[in-house]
RNA sequence: GGUCCGGUGGCAGAAUGGUGAUGCAGCGGACUGCAAAUCCGCGUAUGUGGGUUCGAUUCCCGCCCGGACCUCCA
């Protein structure tokens, strides 16, 4: 072996919506990378594409967490809008109590899918100072202007603005649908403050009594938690124009010096069926819809099995497909003696507990996940085929992707009662005796009746073991 | 109307200027008392018309179709 390189980690690259291309990473802090998304307005249970977009930044945090030594990653709840506002009316619900129950659970859907909790979660209403401090900056330095109690920002004064979304600002205000309101400059200018009825949530301010316009939650969170620059601001794609790209535009205005944002990451939309999700349609799927169908990881690998920069068809039929497919993965790993829960690395040579390099190379290109899983379905082949490494090497990329976290023992067998337990081993000694008196009928009779309770049966050359269909 | 993205086998979904992954479904076989699981094998695809090229699914242009954003939205 006259060359033996020392294997060197696949350098990430992410496709960067501002520069339009995919790009390497690099960090402006290596020892500690700093990312952002754009978390939930709570008002309402969360759907399966902002799940898409939490996922994403799931799987990009846990990447960067196996890559770098530092990660702070950033989400915040949008706990003040005029959707909670107007649904906590019609639910004759406080606001307060609107919000909290929706935070709640948006925490226990996303901790079913196995989502890892930011480091920080900031609530908007917990940083209405800061809006305001970068509000009253931003007068002070001539981005912004005061009209009939709202505060807006000048859109005029920012030679960059529609730079992240690639849109002329002139196109803008020609092609403008809405009416453009009396107060406003100039129509692309966007509302920074607006004031307050009595029954609206407000909070007073050098501008009276009012509450903050759609994007300066975002740019007071990001600044006080991330800072002046930080690494990748992230979510969906229906968010770049005009949410981030105002963002930006607040953010750079009102600290010069820093750069925001350094790459923006996007997730593409999802359809339901072939059609676009929408309320009309009745195809809107909460999280909580698609658990009653199969199990979390199921949906989870459903949704990462397309590019997270290409539009995913969510079908029933395909999130069955995923749980099946899972069904061989834990199969896998079962063969293979994986029964524990143990993550730590198991100390052989040749059984290292190691993100197999194919997984890594795949999420390491632009977060290929569609490819990443065909590598786990090369593991999983081998590790049934009693390659026990492979079956690591198969659980250990796995999880790097949020995958392949439970037992084999809790996801063949997991949820059902004891008393049933009882009777399926009960019932299984019996169809034992029945084929070894060769009474097929019997047995067979027996094997119906598991099945008729959900339970399918698996005869090996050890015995027989049973999971739930 | 403006801006942008995409159209790969029955379905989902990668990749690529030079014989198009992977999974599911289908078909045939092995194993099994029969199944289940597993294994082996098989077939099927780059929307359409041009251009560049020795060679295009990949690059360029037209067309058709779909989607996103421009308005709260992941």
């Amino acid at each position: 072996m006259p060359h033996e390189l020392p294997p060197s980690p696949p350098s990430l690259v992410l496709h960067d919506s501002q520069r339009r291309a995919t790009v390497p990473f690099e960090p402006l802090d290596p020892a500690h990378v700093k990312v952002y998304y754009c978390g939930p307005t709570v008002y309402d249970l969360a759907h399966i594409g902002n799940l898409r977009a939490m996922l994403t930044a799931d799987v990009l945090v846990r990447l960067l967490r196996h890559l770098y030594p530092r990660v702070t990653f950033v989400r915040n709840i949008t706990d003040v809008d005029d959707k909670i506002t107007a649904r906590a009316r019609a639910n004759n619900e406080d606001i307060a109590a609107l919000t909290a129950r929706t935070t709640d659970e948006f925490h226990q859907d996303l901790a079913a899918l196995g989502v890892l909790p930011p480091d920080i979660e900031p609530r908007a209403t917990h940083n209405i100072a800061q809006m305001q401090e970068m509000i009253a900056r931003l007068i002070a330095n001539g981005h912004a202007y005061e009209a009939q109690g709202h505060v807006l920002f000048s859109v005029g004064s920012f030679a960059s603005y529609g730079a992240l979304s690639g849109r002329n600002p002139d196109e803008l205000e020609a092609g403008a649908r809405v009416e453009v309101a009396p107060y406003k400059q100039a129509p692309g200018d966007f509302v920074l403050w607006k004031p307050s009825d009595a029954d609206q949530p407000g909070w007073d301010s050098s501008w009276g009594r009012g509450r903050p316009g759609w994007h300066i939650e975002c740019s007071a969170m990001s600044h006080r938690y991330l800072g002046d620059s930080f690494d990748i601001h992230g979510g969906g794609s229906d968010l770049l124009f005009p949410h981030h790209e105002n963002e930006r535009a607040q953010s750079l205005c009102c600290f010069p010096g820093g750069r925001f944002a350094n790459y923006w990451v996007h997730n593409a939309m999802l359809l339901v069926d072939g059609e676009k999700m929408s309320k009309s349609l009745g195809n809107f799927l909460t999280i909580r819809d698609a658990l009653a169908q199969a199990p979390a990881e199921a949906l989870r690998l459903l949704l990462l099995g397309a590019h997270y920069r290409s539009t995913l068809n969510y079908t029933q039929a395909g999130l069955l497909e995923a749980r099946r497919t899972l069904d061989r993965f834990y199969r896998a790993l079962e063969n293979c003696g994986l029964t524990g829960e143990d993550e730590t690395a198991p100390v052989s040579a040749d059984a290292p507990d190691q993100i197999p390099p194919g997984v890594l190379a795949a999420l390491s290109d632009d977060l290929n996940t569609p490819l990443a899983i065909a590598e786990l379905h090369a593991l999983a082949g081998q590790a049934l085929a009693g390659d026990k490494a492979a079956a690591y090497a198969l659980r250990a990329g796995a999880r790097l992707m949020g995958l392949l976290q439970t037992t084999p023992e809790e996801w063949f067998r997991g949820g059902v009662p004891q008393d049933d337990d009882k009777l399926i081993e009960t019932l299984i000694a019996e169809r034992l005796a029945a084929r070894k008196a060769r009474d097929f009928a019997r047995a067979d009779a027996v094997r119906d009746q598991l099945q008729a309770m959900g339970i399918v049966l698996e005869d090996t050359r050890d015995g027989t073991s049973w999971r739930r269909a």
